[in-house]
DNA sequence: TCGCGTTGTGAAAGCGTTTTCAACCATACA
DNA sequence: TGTATGGTTGAAAACGCTTTCACAACGCGA
């Protein structure tokens, strides 16, 4: 009574004593088989516990219902929230998502979007535009529909749901401008090959240019995402014979870090230093004190990329992708600068 | 120009002037292949674009070298550092990782294993062993190998990667019993159907019990993890008639929401009430005051996994598991109980 | 010169589905 | 009675790869 190693659509057949096609064809239009033969089928496929090969079928119908994504890395949380909303929407549709993290590696990434792609997703959703040419000659030539999150192009290069980095960095940088700072430094991730990351940079200096105001290298300081770098950060830019009063951060881990060094360093943010974050992810708001942050819409992200994805594969004209707006969320951690 | 709607392994083949039964050769044990058509060949791949068709190959060698893994959660970052241990160390091994996040629910969960085993995963990582057993009645009889992480089981009836999560929450509470607590306090995920919040809160229960004390229902509190449930339940705490002098968490989130919490409320941590975290996130040392946890083995239950797996797939006798060792990091959320 | 391994290569048979296509059987209608 | 119609079904051909098997070509020693 043990099921066969591997059951496969034949021994059904066998078992309800009709032909492979016919099982197949209960399974996928059940309404084109009579009852009597159907239900036959069904059974033996329950008495054998039958799982179609999925390999199989998606030789067989060139289409995997599997969609991929390849994210930057999974252990901040930063990018959970956008991939959850993806999944559960595509989920419904019908699809499985299958993610993939790159550690902020290039060739890592490559790697596993040669790999998905060879695996046979019928879409990709990644993040950020910037990677090799020959990866999108890739995806063209497979005709792999993909759509890209966290940025949003003018030009239509490639489908993007996301946002304007530029503008919601500038946001942060223009509030504290309008407190009344003068003196804003920015903490950025590694802006080599990463759009969102220069896109940010640009935003604050274009904001402070906007006021005749320069940014002034020794305000920029770029670190690999993460706590520790947000902490190093603030302390070489407190260190400085001038220090900034206002601190853009390019990273939600980064303000915490500023936050904390500044704590150590007795520093007081707001009163003599504001500290602004990016994505607005849970610790926001019970950070002391609480973070003034631009919070990204990455649940919305998550949807849209789906649905998106979703009517391309189906074949429809697929929706006309806006970029998305990210709000600046002001909290404590932000207050006009100190009287000289 | 443009590469052929599919490039398929016989368009490489034709480009080589050979057949395609030496293509594949090239692809997979180049040093079959003569120097000379290896290189005809490998020019015409690179050429050509050729990606080989993993669902053909798939259903050609009855293998993926995909291996799936389910996880609870994302957006937490809980369950990251491990995950990318596990897909380092497979990729290193010639293995891509997919990821599923279940969200908590075990349908969801369900549907995942159903989805990858038919997807045709070689291999299974899960998080926690309670879940439906007609699940691991697929496992056996698709003879799909997993490993379950997060978790020691005595008993050998699945193959563990994890560490004793009695025995982790047991080390915390018996600290804060040395200390010289005696009103213990936990804040505890949702028990029904997750073992490790079950095994954790036991741990405290049984070593309030070697010192002759007892858990009131009172001071156990159970919420959905996350730093909102930490909060509520802190809150309740520091409401009874009777507060407790230290609170033992079964996640960072609750801790980090416990201290958050307190220090709303105006209580002092340690010197009113001491708190302590299970996981040891990247927040932990960062926090106000720096947390005490229980550091679990993340990386290296991601890695053992991985080799564990690797050789079950290889056909070699696996390495004997035996459960990692959790510890206890002494920060500055606690200390001894104020004097009465 | 003749076997006899040894290598390198191609032909062809799967792998487990889906999907055309043709055949079949009622039924309805003239 | 014969023909058109429509709905069900099975045979068989893909899908794109791997791998067995046979065969040629090539030394090599006898």
């Amino acid at each position: 009574m043990t099921p066969r190693l591997r059951t496969t659509i034949k021994d059904v057949a066998e078992a309800a004593g009709v032909s492979p096609a016919t099982v197949s064809r209960c399974l996928n239009r059940p309404q084109s088989v009579r009852e009597v033969l159907r239900t036959r089928v069904l059974d033996a496929v329950d008495a054998l516990d039958y799982v179609p090969n999925g390999a199989a079928q998606a030789l067989a119908t060139r289409r995997s219902r599997v969609i991929g994504a390849v994210v930057p890395s999974l252990d901040t949380g930063l990018f959970g929230r956008a991939v959850e909303a993806l999944e559960r929407r595509l989920g419904e549709a019908g699809y499985t998502l299958f993610i993939a993290s790159s550690s902020y590696d290039e060739s890592r990434e490559a790697d596993h979007i040669r790999n998905l792609v060879s695996k046979g997703v019928d879409a990709l959703v990644l993040i950020g535009a910037e990677r090799d040419e020959v990866l999108y000659r890739i995806l063209r030539a497979k005709q792999v529909p993909y759509v890209i999150l966290w940025v949003s192009t003018t030009d239509d290069e490639h489908p993007c749901v996301g946002f304007d980095n530029r503008m919601a960095a500038g946001d942060a940088a223009s509030y504290l401008l309008d407190l009344g700072h003068r003196r804003i430094a920015v903490i950025t991730g590694r802006v080599a090959r990463n759009d969102r990351a220069r896109a940010r940079l640009e935003g604050v200096a274009n904001a402070l240019g906007a006021r005749g105001l320069s940014l002034p290298a020794e305000y920029v300081i770029e670190r690999p995402f993460g706590v520790d770098g947000g902490r190093e950060a603030m302390r070489e830019l407190m260190s400085r014979r001038s220090r900034p009063t206002g601190v853009v951060c390019g990273s939600e881990l980064f303000a915490c870090g500023a936050v904390f060094e500044s704590a150590e360093l007795g520093v007081r943010v707001p009163e003599e230093v504001s500290v602004t974050g990016f994505d607005d992810l849970w610790l926001a708001p019970h950070l002391v004190p609480p973070l003034t942050s631009v919070r990204t819409p990455q649940t919305e992200m998550g949807r849209h990329a789906a649905d998106y994805l979703v009517s391309v594969l189906a074949g429809e004209t697929p929706p006309t992708l806006h970029p998305l707006r990210s709000e600046l969320v002001v909290r404590k951690s932000t207050a006009p600068p100190p009287a000289e």
